[in-house]
DNA sequence: GAAAATAGTAAAGCAAGCTTGACTAAATTT
DNA sequence: AAATTTAGTCAAGCTTGCTTTACTATTTTC
C-alpha cells in the first residue's frame, strides 16, 4: 500500500461534518475528486497514480536531481526513480545529464509533460470559475484571503 | 498500494500555490497533518492507518453491516472485514450479532473506540481554537460560510 | 420444504509503493 | 594516484490493501 497517513475526515457520520476543520477537509476532498474526474475525462491521460502526482510539484523549471527528489519525498532514491521511470515512459519526464557533475542527471517535464499539467491546472481554474459563478466572487476572495492567512500561520 | 486516486495539488513548484482551489487543496492537508500530528502525539493510538480511519465514518452509530460497510466504501465484503478485524483486535470495534437477520452482524464501535474517536475531534476543535485566536472569529466564522455554500452547491 | 439468494468467513494471490543490499561510474579528498 | 564519497541503477523482497475463488450458515422465495 502507499503507507499513506491517516485523515482525519470523521465526525461519527461523515456526511454532515460539524466543525469548520471538517468541513474544510471534506470541501477540499469533494472538489479534489471532482477536478481529477474532470482531468481524467478530458485527457486520456493514462496511468497516473497519486504517486505520480505527488512527485510532480517537487520538479523545479531547471531540472531536480533523482536525489534531492528522493529527499524533498522523503523516500529512497530507488522509489523516487521508479516513478520517474514510469513517467519518462509515458513521455511526462525525461532525464538529461547534469551540466555540472557527470555522475548526476536532470529530472525534467517534457513539453508534453509540462502542457499536461498546464491543462490539469487550467481544469482546475475552471473549476474554480463555476464556484465564483454559482458562490459570488466577494465570498471566494475572501475564502482566498482567509486561506492565505491560515497558511501563513501554519508556515509562521 | 492502496489505489488512491490521483491528487491534485499541482503547480509547477508546490510550495506557493496561485488559485484558490490549490491553496485551499494545499490548506487542508497541511491542517490536517497537524491535526494527525497531534492524535498520534497524545493518544499513543497504535497501528490505526488511513484505511482503517476512513472506515470509521461509515459506521453508524446503532451499528452498521458489514456488506453495506463494504458498499460504501466501494470495496469487497472481505476487504472491509479485513480492516473490522484490525480494529476489533485493538478494542476500537467490536461485532455484534445483528437481532434482526441471523446471518448477519452489527459492526458498532466499543466504548473506547467511541471515546478515542471523541477525543480525536476534540483535539481538531483544538485546532480550530488556535486559529480563531489567530485569524479571528469573524474570518473564521466567513471560511465556515463559504464552505457551506461551497459543499452546498458540490451536493446539489 | 426444496431451491435460490444473502451475510459473512477463509485462504490464496496480486499490484503498488516502498525498502534493503549490492553494484558501477564519476567526483572529491587526502 | 589511491581511497573515499556521492549519484544513480539493478534486483530482490516486504507490507498494505485490495481481489478472486471457495465455502458455511441463515433467510427468503416459490
Amino acid at each position: 500500500m502507499s503507507h499513506d497517513p491517516p485523515t482525519f475526515r470523521h465526525s461519527l457520520n461523515d456526511a454532515k461534518a460539524d466543525n469548520v476543520l471538517e468541513r474544510l477537509f471534506r470541501c477540499a476532498r469533494l472538489l479534489n475528486d471532482e477536478g481529477t474526474r474532470r482531468v481524467a475525462e478530458q485527457t486520456d491521460a493514462p496511468v497516473l497514480r497519486a504517486a505520480h502526482m505527488n512527485l510532480m510539484p517537487h520538479i523545479d523549471l531547471e531540472g531536480t536531481r533523482l536525489t534531492v527528489l528522493a529527499q524533498r519525498l522523503g523516500v529512497t532514491k530507488q522509489a523516487a526513480s521508479q516513478l520517474v521511470v514510469d513517467l519518462e515512459k509515458i513521455g511526462v519526464l525525461q532525464r538529461e545529464p547534469d551540466p555540472d557533475d557527470g555522475r548526476a542527471k536532470r529530472v525534467v517535464f517534457t513539453d508534453q509533460g509540462r502542457n499536461g499539467l498546464l491543462e490539469g491546472l487550467a481544469i482546475l481554474r475552471g473549476l474554480e470559475a463555476e464556484l465564483r459563478a454559482e458562490i459570488g466572487d466577494s465570498d471566494i476572495d475572501h475564502l482566498n484571503q482567509v486561506l492565505v492567512k491560515i497558511l501563513a500561520f501554519i508556515n509562521g
